[in-house]
DNA sequence: GCAAAAGTGTTTAAGGTACACCCATGT
DNA sequence: ACATGGGTGTACCTTAAACACTTTTGC
């Protein structure tokens, strides 16, 4: 490479000249919320939930949105939803992955803006979020996401598979919905898979999208995978880890299953539980030799 | 949502006085590509291939890079991909994914880019690339992407897994190179995976990185899934379908335990294959009904 | 004692691997 | 005849699913 010419065609070149979007990073921030019991005997349940922020801004002024932000010359995006994740949260060194980039025409009615979304996984006590109700108030909604329809037709040279989701968020007496069609289309040379949003109740944007994509990721790659472990403190018993399991496919599991399953990526320590109303339990930590 | 005040503050909202980057779609085009061999009982053999450009441009005048380029306003990334695929090697109609998004600060030296990778898979035939030594030429290149050294280190808090791998491309008498280092780092409360290249030669920008990703994307979604299938033609023999496997994954099968294992996702048809200088064989066609 | 969770064992089914074997064709 | 690929069967091992059962605690 000729470097003098190279660098001589850098000076003069400007991109400025070409039409530019505007690039967000959004992140879609899970963590395991635990609801105390009554009863002295029972364990905490363990609920997923997925942090949103309140809007008081135009647009889509007092919807909910996720956390995110315009990226900055001189950051990636990775820094980009580290630093918004950190603003708007309060929350740093936590298990961050990059899962789609989103850029529908219309998805912001500001204009061109391509969001780069992001899963965020960490403990509740990793967050200090500015709860209440002031101006930019962000909470924990607990996720509900349901598979409700399945169905196929018949299309041009092939076939559609449509898998409808109902999406809901709540947070005390609010509630936010949308449906989540799921359509992939199979025809002769190709494979699409498109997601479309219905009925959408109180989410900004295309966010409901976004966490149903969360969703679907977060479920597919749950297994064999050491994302778990993330939304757990360092030490836990087997049956935390199973609840997190539970929460995250909504579907029970067996104990016994579960504990030979996943017993090669866990260490056994001393530690014990106790004062629960039952038998005390081991506590155990990930083990990363194991890890891929 | 007062509809009056959104369009209000929409007339008044400039999304120019916030810095935007470019942003561009990079392709990753695979496609089978057939060797004939000269002794008339065998088969020929298949070789993944990707469709690289040479650059008669500034920067990295001269070095191969990834067909891609700037998104338009009104078209989403896909439809960048799409339209970038079309116009560089003249195919239209083929399987899509999108990868990952990359936005190192200095991966392109013309300023402040960002890449939006795609995976494009298709028969040879689908493509019409302008071959030949003209001033963008379009060549198919044999991929090679062997793990070559497998290391593990301790750090602070944690671990790191080093996986290296050598990338070679070729075409004739040309070879490109580059290693990857897939590192993935263990700490305390977070996992974390990147991609460095070093010892890189001919090939522009980090189009080597996003190779690297396309195959690792590549031989891991491979099995239980149906893109095998887009690199084949409508109809095709177990034994194609068995090569593109073992080009893909770089690994030879057991063709009986094979052909149990993707029964399911496909339907014999009446058609044979004659004039092979061995037993002819039924043709195959994907079984979309059982596709998820 | 009892309810709840912790933890182990056993049976059966399903799936993957390796290998042996026969079949059909063109030269 | 024979090399090559097409195609089937089978024994073996590993893993997963379902269920029964014992242990240990706080009240």
């Amino acid at each position: 490479m000729n470097q003098k010419k190279e660098n001589e065609f850098l000076t003069n070149y400007h991109l400025e000249n070409f039409d530019r979007p505007s690039v967000a990073a959004d992140i879609v921030a899970f963590t395991i919320k635990n609801k105390e019991t009554d009863d002295y005997r029972k364990l905490s349940k363990k609920e997923l939930s997925v942090l949103m922020i309140k809007r008081n801004e135009y647009p889509f002024k007092d919807y909910w949105a996720l956390p995110g932000g315009f990226a900055r010359k001189d950051e990636t995006l990775e820094d980009t939803a580290i630093r918004e994740l950190n603003e708007e949260a309060g929350v740093s060194d936590i298990a961050l992955m990059q899962l789609q980039t989103f850029s529908d025409i219309r998805r912001d009615p500001r204009g061109w803006i391509i969001s780069c979304a992001y899963l965020a996984l960490a403990e509740e006590e990793q967050f200090h979020i500015t709860a209440g109700s002031d101006a930019a108030a962000a909470e924990w909604f607990q996720i509900k996401y349901d598979l409700i329809q399945e169905k196929s037709e018949e299309i041009m040279q092939g076939k559609c598979k449509v898998k409808r989701f109902e999406l809901q968020l709540m947070h005390s007496d609010i509630k936010l919905e949308a449906n989540i069609d799921i359509k992939t289309y199979f025809t002769a040379k190709k494979q699409r898979t498109e997601y479309e949003i219905t009925n959408i109740q109180g989410i900004a944007f295309d966010h409901a999208k976004i966490i149903g994509f969360a969703m679907e990721y977060l479920r597919e790659n749950l297994n064999g995978s050491k994302l778990a472990f993330e939304l757990l403190p360092k030490y836990f018993t087997l049956t935390d880890l199973q609840q997190v399991y539970e929460a995250i496919l909504d579907e029970e599991l067996l104990p016994a299953n579960f504990r030979r399953k996943i017993s090669d990526f866990v260490i056994e320590t001393d530690e014990i539980t106790k004062g629960a109303g039952h038998r005390p339990s081991k506590l155990f930590k990930r083990n990363i030799e194991q890890f891929n």
